[in-house]
DNA sequence: CCTCTTCCCGAAAGCGCTTTCGGTAATTTG
DNA sequence: CAAATTACCGAAAGCGCTTTCGGGAAGAGG
């Protein structure tokens, strides 16, 4: 492969003259230039990243950080679609992604430390957990950061229209003729489960429904098995909703299944909504209804926030709320008269 | 944060005792040592990457590729199982993964240049597709790699035991009186597919069974619609089987959907079995029975065989075949008489 | 023909770290 | 007590690249 040295042994130049041709620098012939580039082509010569960075400072790295409840990394059916699309729009500006350790040879640190230590130009973190000391970290530090799915004032943000889907969901069950609509809750220390029981909350007295507590249960962080006990509750109830708004995909799956070990039917006995739209609720028995969060979307908009001050070389703090859409497939029907 | 050099000067040691006492070398005495580490840990002092991997030639780095046809990338529900399992494996050691782009501002090149000009210590590439010449460049690199769920005599390989996976799955619909066994298939191109056909023959044959032409589709690249349309093609034939071996869940999906839409049951009129295992196929109707490929163990045998040759620094080429297991679900059941 | 620009090019310092090699002081050995 | 180890530390070169700044050559202007 030979280094710049080589290179400017073998054209006769100097490795200053031969780093400027590489680099486009305009106070050297085309003449020259051609020649390098000619010599470089020849002797397949690229420069070593490392050097790069160590001098100009820029590393063309962006730093992912996922922290979620449930430690399933790149398996999280929604973050990795966000992720997948994120690196999309960096990888056209030639950004490369590093998924960092929190271990350095057996001394482990923050991934704040490590990004440091790799001289990051950015940060991206999805993050569901707010109180997570190692994102606050991150979000105080001064490296260009953007965070996905979670709400701050201190740091450019993205994230979707909660709110508006929460009340998307009520207000389509509403409209089939239910009024005993319950809400199965994400957890409140996750932003997205506290906006989505704001946004029912609201719903609900915009349509002058009451807000009984015992329609409105905590499932905890996401997960199918939470989605099932906390419908098993609801069923215990004596006067049981015959709608449910669930705040994830995830759990609404173990609903349904709660639902039909029950002996009850969806949607004909209950109606159910979830929330996400991840790949596999086409699949299964009924379709899920839901509100679909635009991972590409949030993805793009998360590169350009990042994008921007990267360039800028500021840190930014712009917040960026996209919009969701209801999807309609079998698992709600008109009340039950 | 500073450097090396500023510890140096606060210290009063020379830089090259503060980098000594930093690495644990042996000829800096116990005083001294705790001294600079006091120090170091006071000024937040960090070492900076770069400069070290240009000093050692060592980059802490492991370069990750993903090739296959659908193009979707971390959203792929085995793909990514295998990537975290992969992670978590080489985190423990220190190493960070890089997702390279294929463009260095504006200039696009190969993975392998990118991965050359990042200096990784290793490569591992998650690949279905045997023709792919970025993969092939690798292959024929010297950078130690690791190649996932493709053989090769030519380096380090992981692979599921397809082979013995079909096996199981037509000998579980043998056992459960099935006869007419149809195989729909990956396509010949990819590994997995081509291995999981010569596993199904092989099957057949021992059970002196015929092997039909027409219980034999390809149906492509793995994708839910391709099974559909694959089991269409089934369901015309006056013949029909009683069972059906899918060469992936994702396709069964689409296989069931079809019977399904057919007027037809799955498990009572035509029994699927499918293969790989990922989650959501235990969320659909029914749970599909599947032969399971372990992610976790394949991420880990990789990093195990990639970690041996970085460490080693020459490249090996052992091939390690995981095994698989039957898991019986809801989607086959006896032969009707 | 002389001066002033403009165009090209290169010397050298610097980015932050590692590692060889040699040297001094302290310690041990006989 | 002299000689031989041993323990500890630092000068300096090097990793591969970028960038400032200055200087020579060629062209433009008077």
């Amino acid at each position: 492969m030979g280094t710049i040295y080589d290179l400017a042994k073998k054209t006769g130049f100097s490795i200053t003259t031969v780093s400027k041709a590489l680099n486009n620098y305009k106070d050297v012939s085309d003449k020259t230039r051609a020649k390098i580039l000619q010599a470089a082509a020849e002797m397949d010569y690229l420069p070593n990243a490392h050097a790069q960075s160590l001098s100009t400072k820029k590393s063309w790295a962006i730093g992912v950080m996922f922290s979620e409840a449930n430690e399933v990394g790149m398996k999280h059916p929604f973050f990795n679609g966000i992720i997948e699309s994120f690196r999309h729009a960096t990888e056209e500006q030639g950004y490369d992604l590093i998924f960092a350790s929190r271990n350095l040879r057996n001394r482990d640190m923050s991934y704040l430390e490590h990004f440091k230590h790799r001289a990051v130009d950015g940060i991206v973190v999805i993050c569901s957990d707010r109180m997570d000391e190692q994102v606050q970290e991150l979000m105080r530090s001064d490296i260009p950061i953007v965070v996905v799915d979670m709400d701050s004032a201190n740091c450019s943000v993205v994230y979707s229209d909660n709110i508006e889907g929460a009340r998307l969901a009520v207000n389509y069950l509403y409209e089939l003729g239910h009024r005993k609509i319950a809400h199965i809750a994400g957890d409140e220390t996750i932003d997205a489960g506290a906006a989505r029981i704001k946004g029912y909350e609201l719903a609900m007295q915009e349509l002058d429904l009451p807000i009984r507590p015992d329609y409105l249960v905590n499932a905890g962080f996401f997960s199918v098995e939470e989605g099932k006990q906390a419908m098993e509750r609801l069923l215990e109830l004596d006067d049981q909703p015959t709608a449910v708004f669930v705040a994830g995909d995830q759990m609404a799956i173990g609903v349904i299944e709660a639902i039909h070990e029950h002996g009850l039917h969806v949607p004909n006995d209950i109606s159910v909504i979830g929330y996400d739209d991840i790949e596999m609720i086409q699949y299964i028995t009924p379709k899920l209804t839901t509100i679909r969060q635009d991972t590409d979307e949030i993805g793009e908009a998360a590169a350009e926030l990042l994008l921007e001050q990267m360039t800028a070389k500021e840190r930014l703090t712009e917040r960026r709320v996209i919009p969701v859409r209801l999807v309609e497939r079998a698992s709600c029907a008109p009340v039950k008269q």
